[in-house]
DNA sequence: CATAGAATTGGAATAATTCTAAACTGGACT
DNA sequence: AGTCCAGTTTAGAATTATTCCAATTCTATG
């Protein structure tokens, strides 16, 4: 286990997509594969340079309208972090959080059963979500 | 206690900027008073309105230099919340989280001692800071 | 093959924030 | 009071991420 990047087979990818309402063209297929597969928390930005050099074409349009697709589908989540100034993509789905590394800035996944929160508010809040972020550094 | 707004005079907003290091100029003390006094995590845009309505000229080139004036003076901290493409400023500079009311728009400031955080993690991480966005709804 | 609805495209539009270069201010020194 | 100057403010242009728009291209179905 462990890997950050598994391997997902083209066919694996139209049915996930398939079975989520989503029309499996081939820039969805790629884009979904390239963020499942080879991807961690990439921006919009970085899937265009990507797909700028593994295909014929595919415009800036497609690619915020197919993750806007995926978003919608409940296939990613988009994450807006502070630091930075574009949503970065998300393919884990359960319930997480998320670290910063100052240093490096990369952000890893932390599972929820990694952190437990205790509230004890003195309002009357009914809680639906929680989204914790963490800063800090890596030994 | 507990009223959100609070009556600061113009002589102690001088002080406080002085304090800081922040020239104390007109500008900077209406803007400070207004987000110390009377506004709610306020918008770069809604301390533009409001100036707008209270004096005979502020640009928005001066909203933005004072806020940024301030937040790097440490006289306060800017929230980025991922609901909002506009950045929020926040007068309240102790250890705090945040509770956003998913019906109303309101964001709620939670004093550090309402939550308890027991992390368990796997990786070997130093933890600097903190963000937690709690999102629900009111009784 | 025809066709219609969906997807893709390039470029324009939008919006928050920063940048730039010029004009203004207010205190320090004559 | 008058000059000077560093710091501040200003208008408007620039930047950047994302969305919008209208035209073109696909694709699945008959
Ligand atoms: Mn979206
Ligand atoms: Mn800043
Ligand atoms: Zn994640
Ligand atoms: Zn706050």
């Amino acid at each position: 286990m462990n890997s950050k990047f598994q391997n997902i087979s083209v066919e694996e990818i139209e049915r996930r997509l398939k079975d989520a309402g989503v029309n499996p063209t081939t820039q969805r297929i790629a884009i979904f594969k390239y963020i499942l597969c080879d991807a961690d928390h990439p921006t919009a930005d970085q899937i265009k340079s990507w797909a700028d050099k593994n295909f014929p074409k595919v415009s800036l349009a497609t690619i915020y309208n197919t993750l806007n697709v995926l978003v919608d589908a409940g296939l990613l989540r988009e994450l807006n972090l502070p630091e930075s100034d574009s949503v970065v993509y998300d393919k884990t789905l359960s319930e997480h959080h998320h670290f910063l590394d100052q240093q490096t800035g990369h952000l890893i996944d932390i599972e929820g059963d990694q952190i437990r929160v205790e509230l004890k508010l003195k309002r009357q809040l009914k809680i639906s979500e929680m989204d914790i972020l963490l800063r800090g550094t890596q030994n």
